[in-house]
This record gives structure tokens, C-alpha cells and sequence, in this order.
DNA sequence: ACTGAAAGTGGCGGACA
DNA sequence: TGTCCGCCACTTTCAGT
């Protein structure tokens, strides 16, 4: 699919990623144009999917989310049964991320729970009743320094 | 350190979690209280640091950021290096997320870039003048399944 | 595609319960 | 704290260029 977008919609992109709750007339402002041209753009960046969504990055210790883990599935069978058993991964409210990666693990997935006992109960009440799960390999995350959604926005 | 939510503060993350943009008098109306009520609350919960920012979403592929990659580092010293090391590899834009993780590898990062060409330029250009780190292996995302920020708001 | 004007609505501060 | 009120700013639409 062709998105074609030019600086301006560039510059909209990387104010809007900055903060998400910048009103259309400050946006307007900053780029020297008139709030009513901003305003169809980003309508428009809407409507083509190139904006997918506004959200609000909440700190996870304050809802009692301090365990991140990401674990490889192994999966049993080939490429027919995959589709399934990633959505049914994805299901899972606690699953941020379900990727399909190169190698011999077929999935990767990023967890957020509220320790370690309840990842384990997650585990056994939901994902060790997919099928077609070979073996799991859980690696658990100690601290995290960095962790921001930012795409790098080409300039010009 | 306590953050002490009730259940409306629970709310408004949860609604403003699914749409960072929704409007303060919306925002009111779906919780049946005073506009000025919520802002007050909306306020508190950004300076005490539970909500951390206001983002959007946007579609990697629109600005040719089609790779998708995580690597693991492990680091060659002990716990004094780690810290900067850590620093050096989340000052790099391309890198959204920089965990410790336990085992034996040392760091798990994200990265994404334009195509494998330019995740191989930079690693070599950026990441391999980090020093300390001993090895490095790199997983390719063949396919995102799910990609959401999103915390599970416990409810009561 | 962008501008500019016009009408409706929300943001936000103050006083009060 | 939460509510009511009032002014100003912002959103949003529409006609024009």
C-alpha cells in the first residue's frame, strides 16, 4: 500500500507521537498553518490507518503490574495451525505482544502481570490450554531502562 | 512509593488508555461526575506520575519502518559497567525497549529499522563501539500477531 | 489542498457548599 | 472534594479561492 506523505504530515506525525493531546490549534500554530488544513490531515492519517490510535502510557507499578516476562512458544505443527494458536495467544488481555519470528521458536511473547505466582497461574490456566504448544522459555525482566513506542520519523 | 487509586481514578485510566483524545466533558459524562472533578483527578494522576504520556500509535509501515528485531546482548563485566552500558544502548532512537533481564544474557532490546540492511548498519555503527558487550543474538520478527501498549486495569 | 468566518462546545479558573 | 458559573479558546463545518 502507498501512503504517500510529505513533510507536513511527517511534522503532524512527530508533535502528535510527542503528546498525543495537543490541540489542533497549536498544531496548527507550530506548523504555520491555518486549524482547519491541519484538522483534514489528520483526519485523513486517521482514516488511512498511518494513525492507528491515541492511547496513554500508564505507569504499570501504579496498577500493581510489576512483572514483564517475554517467553518463547515453541509450537508442534506447521504453518496451518499457526494462525490460530497466535490469536488465541492474543486473546489474552495480559499479552501485549505475540510475534512470529525467524528460528526454531516459533512465537514471541511479552507478558505483564502482577508477579511471578500469577504469571504461573496465567500460564496454566490459559496458554497451556492452546494447542499445539511444543515448550515454553520464559526469561524474566529485572529492571527496564528504556521503554518507549516512539517510531524514528524520517525527516524530509 | 503509594499511588493510592480508587475506582474512578481506575476508570479514567481505563478510558483514557483506550483513547488518549477523548474529551474531558466526555470523559465526565461516561463517569457521571463534574467536568472540573475529573480534571482535578486527571492532573494528580499525571504529576504523581501514573499517567507518563500521552501517545499515537503509528503504523510502522507507513514510514518504512518494516523490520522488527530483538537482541539479545550479553555483557562481558559485572554490575559497575552495566548501568552506562545500558544508558548507551537506550540513547539509540532505533531502540525502543532496553531490559535486564535474568539469565545469562545480559540485556533484551527492540529495535526497529527500515529493512535488515540498516539494522546490520546499525549495529555496526552504533552498537558495536558500546563497550563491554561480548555477544549478541539477533531475532527477526517475521510477522507482529498483537502490539498493544495496553495495562490490564484491575477492576474494584 | 488551504484559507477564513461563524456557530457551537469544551476548557479552565473562581466562588461556594 | 465536588459543583456551579462565566469567559475565553478551541473545534468543526462550510463557502470560497
Amino acid at each position: 500500500m502507498e501512503f504517500n506523505l510529505d513533510n507536513i504530515d511527517l511534522a503532524i506525525l512527530e508533535k502528535m507521537q510527542a503528546n498525543a493531546r495537543i490541540s489542533n490549534a497549536d498544531l496548527a500554530r507550530e506548523l504555520s498553518m491555518a486549524p482547519s488544513a491541519i484538522l483534514e490531515r489528520v483526519k485523513k492519517l486517521e482514516q488511512k490507518d498511518v494513525i492507528r490510535r491515541y492511547t496513554t502510557a500508564i505507569n504499570p507499578a501504579a496498577i500493581q503490574q510489576k512483572l514483564l516476562a517475554f517467553i518463547f512458544l515453541r509450537s508442534s505443527e506447521g504453518f496451518t495451525c499457526c494462525s490460530d494458536t497466535a490469536a488465541q495467544l492474543a486473546a489474552i488481555p495480559e499479552v501485549q505482544e505475540v510475534h512470529h519470528i525467524a528460528g526454531e521458536d516459533c512465537y514471541l511473547v511479552k507478558v505483564r502481570t502482577t508477579d511471578a505466582s500469577s504469571l504461573m497461574s496465567l500460564m496454566r490456566s490459559k496458554m497451556q490450554k492452546i494447542p499445539n504448544i511444543a515448550s515454553t522459555k520464559t526469561t524474566i525482566v529485572l529492571e527496564t531502562v528504556k521503554e518507549q513506542p516512539d517510531l524514528v520519523i524520517p525527516k524530509t
